[in-house]
RNA sequence: CGGGGCGUAGUAUAUCGGUAGUAUAUAUGUUUUGGGAACAUAAGGGCCGGGUUCGAUUCCCGGCGCCCCGACCA
């Protein structure tokens, strides 16, 4: 993409509204607007890491067999009057609103309700389990405060699944599985090291639900973490009962801030029983089915990314999810400097390289490097008569001090 | 929802009960070009409604919006 085409352009002060470093960075840099209080949109740049990211989580989704579906927003309230959670007093951020035709809806908080009902339909026998779905939904929260940025809003993309088991035996099979795939996920989303799976207060199907908390002080939670284990306990199930039961040793652990990325639930027949979503076992009895919830928050990952990765300059993505690969800046208005940025985005993006020209005119080379840094890609190629002079392209990652020079032709091998 | 703060140009800020200033961004021109360049010119502003006043962006009331602390966060 050329630069000079894009129509978002960066700022050199962050707003006065926004106090959180993800929110300044990203208004910055053009990947976000700030809509209202906790609702925004995800700009080009923006929407090509929401969607690098959801690419993560969809293979590891489907590696999982995970089959990826896509339900409304707007819910039925007789659905959710089954399961005592229309009202008010029970599920206090609905977003509520009345049909012209007469009758109430509501903005989707989650989806078990709808997703139960709609299995109704399609699980009969022991024989169509077990199996999962998911998909990426935006939800909606009518949070009394919104806060953090993009990591607390009132409309945000999430992904859920949601596994159907004949019992509990298999569903804790399958729950294991998933967590496999949620340490892939933060692995390869590049916050891995920070990330850990962390007990939290479980419901009446199990002793702890599991959240996966990224460890920042831009978090809302305090979690205690074993790093020897690898893994945490939140505050809010933090009691010397419970370590004992999970054979953890007080003295170790250390506490932190973290944003709460991920979680799990087993929920049981919590749903199945008041929806009457059942199968019918070999000897021919009825049986609820066993369901858990399975969820990460994608755009509150770009957040949480931002907040945990990124220096004085500005963001710095991890390979997997950066907007682009490289960032080409032709320097001055050199005009063979130019012609050669261009050639090399054109020949870059055939190969199915996404890169970022910045081949903007009239720019002192400062502003395209503080935009460079700014907006955090991975690799930065900067072209000019300098770099020229001295046979090719200037290359460095976002991390590096200084570049090398690297010959054209050696370019796709040097950035892959 | 309890408490506190704020609302001035695209953005960030200043001043003032009497012509609203600066920076940055934008446009044009000249010079410049390896870490947010220089000069000149131009265009651009008081959230909405009511009140007090000769006169309100300023003071008062209401509304709307935004932020912070706390509570809340299937």
């Amino acid at each position: 993409m050329l630069q000079s085409n894009l129509f978002t352009k960066t700022k050199k002060e962050a707003p006065s509204d926004e106090v959180s470093k993800n929110a300044e960075l990203l208004i910055r840099g053009g990947y976000i607007h700030k809509e209202m209080a906790g609702v925004y949109s995800f700009l080009p740049l923006g929407l090509r890491v929401l969607n690098n990211i959801t690419q993560v989580v969809r293979e590891e989704m489907n590696a999982v067999g995970g089959q990826e579906l896509h339900m409304p927003a707007l819910q039925d309230k007789n659905v959710w009057e089954k399961t005592d959670r229309w009202d008010d007093a029970k599920v206090d951020n609905w977003f509520k609103t009345n049909l012209k035709a007469g009758g109430e809806v509501g903005l989707g908080i989650t989806h078990e309700e709808p997703l139960t009902q709609l299995m109704t339909e399609y699980i009969s026998s022991y024989k169509d389990l077990p199996f999962s779905v998911y998909q990426f939904q935006n939800k909606f929260r009518n949070e009394m405060r919104a806060k953090s940025g993009i990591m607390r809003g009132r409309e945000f993309l999430m992904k859920d699944l949601y596994s159907f088991s004949k019992d509990k035996a298999e569903h804790d099979a399958f729950y294991d599985v998933v967590k496999g795939a949620y340490k892939k996920i933060y692995t390869r989303l590049g916050i891995g090291h920070l990330t850990y799976m962390t007990f939290a207060s479980g419901g009446i199907f199990a002793p702890f639900s599991h959240e996966y908390q990224t460890v920042s002080p831009a978090g809302e939670d305090t979690i205690y973490i074993d790093e020897e284990k690898g893994i945490a306990i939140n505050k809010e199930v933090y009691t010397d009962e419970v370590l004992a039961e999970l054979g953890i040793d007080k003295t170790k652990l250390k506490e932190e801030r973290a944003i709460e990325v991920g979680n799990i639930f087993t929920l049981g027949t919590r749903f199945s029983e008041p929806l009457e979503l059942a199968y019918t076992n070999a000897e021919g009895e009825k049986i609820p089915v066993f369901m858990g919830s399975y969820g990460i928050g994608v755009s509150r990952l770009v957040g949480a990314i931002v907040e945990t990765l990124s220096d004085d300059k500005g963001i710095i993505w991890p390979d997997a999810i950066a907007p682009f690969r490289a960032h080409i800046l032709a320097l001055g208005d050199n005009a063979e400097a130019h012609t050669k940025a261009v050639e090399l985005h054109d020949m870059l993006a055939g190969q199915g390289i996404d890169v970022l020209c910045d081949n903007r005119l009239g720019l002192s080379a400062g502003e395209k490097f503080a935009d460079a840094d700014l907006l955090g890609i991975p690799y930065r190629i900067v072209v000019s008569e300098r770099s020229l002079k001295e046979g090719g392209y200037e290359v460095k990652r976002r991390t590096e001090e200084k570049g090398k020079i690297v010959k054209a032709e050696e370019i796709t091998s040097f950035i892959k």
